[in-house]
DNA sequence: TGCGACTATATTGTATACGATTTTTTGCAC
DNA sequence: GTGCAAAAAATCGTATACAATATAGTCGCA
């Protein structure tokens, strides 16, 4: 029913808008779970909401499901994806594979003002994870995706750099569907003993804290399959 | 000039084409080397080849660029993409990150009858090198790739399979224009070796050998900055 | 009241239309 | 012939139109 209108992106009179335009915001907005999995972004809703027509709406989409982030059923329109548990398996797979590589790569070329940048992040993490209310814990989500994606950026390889963009931003939909613990950062402090290693130059120690590191975001979750109830079932106790 | 044309996908008159067929088929002529790197995609010559209009023409062009086969430059049109050295050490790099990986995860869930299908895929490719003639080269190239395709499907995780797809089909980019040696396949023998490490259960030997087989596959490039002289100076010796 | 078939509505799939930008061609002066 | 400027053609960007499909609503009947 309620479609992506109440994504308060608003459309912005500087009417500038273009498909690129479209994808990324209806991506932050799932990135911070303003959307939430499953909601239908019906091609109309959208564009009139950005105030283009079906095609560049469509268009987006479109990309969006190259990116896991949206899956278009045939006929029937795309939909904020739902990831499967088995899904969400691969996507955390995926990232304890990839990872350390990246680790690796980032840390043969990483600078002092870069590790510094990198410590600037931790603490306006942590600044954000004392706060309360809705706009820090999105902002919190944020920021604690960024850290995996500033390392990806460091590492100097563009196409790794893309890839992880895509695991970050599907694992955000993962925890949305099957975290469990209120807050997603549970392993805020376990960034900086990696970035400590890393300064330490003790690498094997860096990608040893950051396959660990991942494996604890996974275990908060509950991947449990849920067949979709729904029904009598979900009242018949 | 010479448009899509001269790539002899049918559009076969079994007429359920859709955006899928037509992107499959651009990328088996990319990857094949039957379009060459540069060449222009027009989308009303794409669209006309598969007799649909430029909407899915469009479409289809797009989705090759989020997988890095084509560039679409603004207002100028799609061309078959045309990485840079630099670019072309990226997709090796990832490769070399990523498909160690890959390898362990396959490894540990291989059975004996995938042991058995990826003997075959070799005896295949071997039987390719020794013909000659085009088809049996496009064959050649293809093969090739099947055997890295097939290690990320065995290792169960969907999503490094849709990136190694990506890597490979980007890979036969890179050979096809900075390749040296005539065929490429010069390791043909180290994916046997590889096999052989993961049967005997040595996988850090198994790994060790994937790594070399990627960078020997590098090694055969010509990865110096071309400046594109095609000018004067590209006669006055 | 409950169920099933049929109609109406909404939404997606694809093609076409038109304005904008780029490229090529033409024409003319030198 | 060469070089530049304007016109013509081709191509892309976006919106709209129409057909196909799915969803929701309605009526009739047991």
């Amino acid at each position: 029913m309620n479609s992506a209108a109440n994504a308060h992106e608003a459309p912005d009179v500087s009417s500038e808008i273009g498909t690129q335009k479209i994808r990324d915001a209806i991506r932050d907005a799932i990135v911070e779970r303003r959307l939430s999995p499953g909601t239908k972004l019906s091609e109309n809703d959208v564009g009139s909401l950005f105030n283009v027509s079906r095609t560049l709406a469509r268009a987006a989409l479109q990309a969006l499901s190259y990116e896991g982030l949206v899956s278009v059923e045939k006929n029937r329109g795309a939909f904020v994806a739902y990831p499967s548990p088995e899904e969400a398996r691969q996507i955390f797979a995926a990232r304890r594979l990839v990872e350390p590589g990246i680790l690796r790569d980032a840390a043969a070329r990483i600078t002092p003002s870069q590790i510094q940048h990198l410590k600037q992040l931790l603490i306006e993490e942590g600044r954000l994870m004392s706060e309360r209310g809705q706009t820090a814990r999105r902002a919190e989500i944020k920021a604690s995706g960024d850290f995996h994606l500033t390392l990806a950026a460091i590492s100097g390889n563009a196409i790794m750099q893309r890839f992880m963009d895509e695991l970050v931003a599907r694992s955000s939909l993962a925890i949305a569907l099957y975290g469990q613990s209120t807050v997603s950062s549970c392993g805020h402090s376990e960034h900086g003993d990696i970035i400590a290693a890393v300064e330490r130059n003790d690498l094997e120690q860096a990608c040893h804290l950051m396959v660990h590191h991942i494996a604890h975001i996974e275990a908060d979750l509950d991947l449990r399959e849920r067949k979709s109830v729904g029904l009598k079932e979900a009242f018949e106790l």
